[in-house]
RNA sequence: GUGCCCGUAGCUUAAUGGUAAAGCUCCGCUCUGUGGCAGCGGCAACGUGGGUUCGAUUCCCAUCGGGCACCCCA
């Protein structure tokens, strides 16, 4: 009885079968405007700044990653394996960094004029718990600074970059967190005294932090436990520790961002997710609510990146601008800027005569370079203007038998509704003209 | 991966142990050559699976999806 009733429901009802996966969402037509509008700017300021444009495939091999990663749960734990024929360890990469390398190192990129900037935008993948966001498919623009012995100038133009890029989408207030994580040297000399210091206060931190002391003691910085912070905030800062190049590094970089008039807070507990960082580490954020504490660009130095793909040694600084994230928050502002009416003309027909010629004025507006949308499915004049009020268009072009016959087209403004008649050999003339007036 | 909360038309939200109501949207008509307004009508939903029950959208379990916190991070 009751699988009948459900098999019923089930066969009568337009039932959905699949959703997306998990974390993954379909970016639908009325939110393309806002992308485009990201991607656009980020292509724009890559050209400002010199960047060239690099795209470097989906899939990489695992290995890329699981070297250059080590020990992070990005490449540990959130990794999507592709199985493909040979079986051999494929996979959707989850960051862009690391390819770039590759890609820089495969193709003797160094062999062209260095330092080399590079500017990336596409997918990342990582298999996570989603949340606000926070996606498993989630998409990034780059920029990438490759092959200039590390100079301190380049991290300044490597957040200049990244920070341009959401001043130009119209994000407030934007603030830049950076730090420096060291050297080898020194960091590892900072490890040890933030292990000392933490192992005086065992007892006075939380769990989380007793096990991670030993593995990761920087993380510590991060944690958000209320027990920690009173330990946290007299925990030794690294900028203290830092070895006489990295400082000066550092003070360089700071130099040079004041130079740019840029400001910044000193953030000792910044620490980054990859562990192929040295030296400056940054992450730019926006105080609006939407997510608090989620950055919305972040980067750093990697000078030792290459030696974990190759043996060479190329010095780098680069940074990623989490685009979801950017749209979440323009979304708001960017649909109550929305135009009125769109530099566009609704073709209209009434009869069949001016139904088949609607077809070749369509392909004459779309030569001549005018957008024109129609409703050729409708058939009353009534319901097609109603259309044409929708789709926003600024003028309304109404062919009917007679003006078929008379060789003529009513052109009507949509917003005053006035209206005037042209010869069809000057439509396009005058929709030209008449699309020039200020809106 | 762990914990908590949530899942009703395309969207926002109601009600109910006896299969569901409304607003917006969409489609149409009023109005067969003139849109934006109004009136009328129409399409359209209990995420999925199982259990309890005479009967489940409602209670229970699982699962999928979403949100939040942790973890981590763009």
């Amino acid at each position: 009885m009751k699988t009948t009733k459900r098999q019923n429901k089930k066969s009568a009802g337009r039932k959905i079968f699949f959703q997306s996966p998990k974390g993954m969402r379909d970016i639908l037509p009325e939110d393309q405007f806002i992308w485009e509008k990201i991607r656009d700017e980020a292509v724009k300021i890559a050209g400002e700044y010199g960047y060239l444009r690099i795209d470097t495939p989906i899939l990489e091999s695992a290995d890329i990653f699981e070297r250059t990663g080590e020990g992070t749960d990005i490449v540990e734990k959130q990794m999507y394996f592709i199985k493909d024929k040979k079986d051999g360890s494929l996979v959707l990469r989850p960051e862009g960094t690391a390819p770039i390398m590759r890609a820089y190192i495969q193709n003797g990129l160094n062999k062209i004029a260095q330092p080399l900037k590079l500017f990336y935008i596409g997918p990342m993948f990582r298999h996570e718990s989603p949340q606000a966001g926070r996606y498993r498919q989630f998409y990034q623009a780059g920029f990438e600074i490759i092959g200039a012995d590390g100079d301190p100038i380049y991290d300044a133009q490597i957040i200049l970059a990244s920070l341009r890029l959401l001043e130009e989408l119209k994000i407030k207030n934007l603030v830049i967190q950076i730090n420096s994580i060291g050297c080898k040297h020194c960091r590892l000399a900072y490890q040890r005294k933030l292990q000392q210091y933490y192992k005086n206060h065992q007892n006075k931190i939380c769990k989380d932090c007793r096990e991670r002391l030993q593995p990761r003691p920087l993380r510590l910085l991060d944690c958000k436990d209320e027990k920690c912070a009173p330990i946290k905030a007299k925990a030794p800062i690294i900028l203290d520790q830092l070895c006489g190049q990295c400082k000066k590094h550092f003070k360089n970089v700071l130099e040079y961002l004041d130079e740019l008039s840029l400001s910044y807070n000193l953030n000792p507990h910044l620490v980054r997710g990859l562990d192929y960082y040295n030296r400056t580490v940054f992450e730019i954020f926006s105080d609006m609510p939407q997510f608090s504490g989620l950055a919305l660009a972040s980067g750093g130095r990697y000078d030792h990146l290459s030696e974990m793909i190759s043996h060479k040694q190329i010095c780098a600084v680069g940074s990623a601008v989490g685009m979801d994230r950017v749209a979440e928050l323009l979304k708001s502002s960017e649909i109550k800027h929305l135009p009125l009416k769109e530099q566009k003309v609704f073709l209209i027909h009434i009869g069949d005569e001016a139904k088949k010629k609607g077809l070749s004025l369509f392909e004459e507006l779309r030569k001549a370079g005018v957008k024109a949308v129609e409703s050729f499915g409708r058939e009353s004049l009534k319901s097609q203007l109603k259309a044409a009020d929708k789709s926003r268009a600024r003028l309304s072009l109404i062919l009917g038998q007679k003006e078929v016959f008379e060789e003529v087209i009513i052109i009507r403004d949509m917003k005053s509704g006035a209206q005037e008649t042209a010869p069809l050999k000057k439509m396009v003339e005058e929709v030209k003209k008449m699309m020039k007036a200020p809106l």
